[in-house]
DNA sequence: TTGACGTGATACTAAATGGTTTCATATATA
DNA sequence: TATATATGAAACCATTTAGTATCACGTCAA
């Protein structure tokens, strides 16, 4: 069984990265746009952009001499179920009190 | 402006650590006990449990010479938070659609 | 065609990370 | 009390990570 949302999680691991897919939000950006916003080097962007691109979270496309960064939503889909699981846990004193409750017996058949 | 989710996204990032999170879903463990799950050290596990607790992600208390600990549900939400941000963008052209047929106007008043 | 521009890719560095071993300390238990 | 058990903590190591600088390459425009 190979982890296979490894690549997502630890996309997410970083703050920079996790800015990029709020700035992707506004809409798609090429390489240059995206490392203007931050203070270090294109290349480190790219690095980043790159680890994105391998936990699926973004899209990339070229046009030309340009590479266009956009926002994978889907991606994100397997992180969220992944946390969801944890919904069950979510006050088990609560749930045992549903059950409570349920096992009233309202009987509406 | 701190990043106050960074040690929680940074807790997830191994897939030890997301194990440790299902394992406590079926009830609280000591380190022994989970350490016994995985070949690694104690201390190896350890550590894990420590990165885990500060990202809030389980509790820890003291029983005796015992260290118990539990999953912290509560503190997953920030996270599931972060992630529902991006719902929003889940096609955009459905939510497109979606105004669309809002403004034929069925005037249901 | 000649630059300028946007990117790809490599080599390098410092720091963080995930693991180990070893030893100390506190708590049960015979 | 003596011993076994459960954990804490520190020192150490290899690998990964996040960043840099540098250079090569394809594309656009004058």
């Amino acid at each position: 069984m190979t982890d296979t949302l490894q690549p997502a999680f630890r996309a997410l691991a970083d703050p920079t990265r996790r800015a990029i897919l709020h700035m992707l939000g506004q809409g798609e950006m090429t390489i240059a746009q995206v490392s203007d916003q931050f203070d270090m080097t294109r290349a480190a962007v790219k690095k980043h952009l790159t680890v994105l691109q391998e936990g699926d979270l973004i899209a990339v496309r070229t046009k030309g001499r340009e590479r266009i960064n956009t926002l994978h939503v889907a991606g994100m889909k397997p992180l969220t179920d992944w946390l969801n699981f944890f919904d069950q846990f979510w006050d088990e004193k609560l749930a045992d009190l549903k059950t409570a409750i349920e096992n009233k017996d309202i009987s509406n058949d």
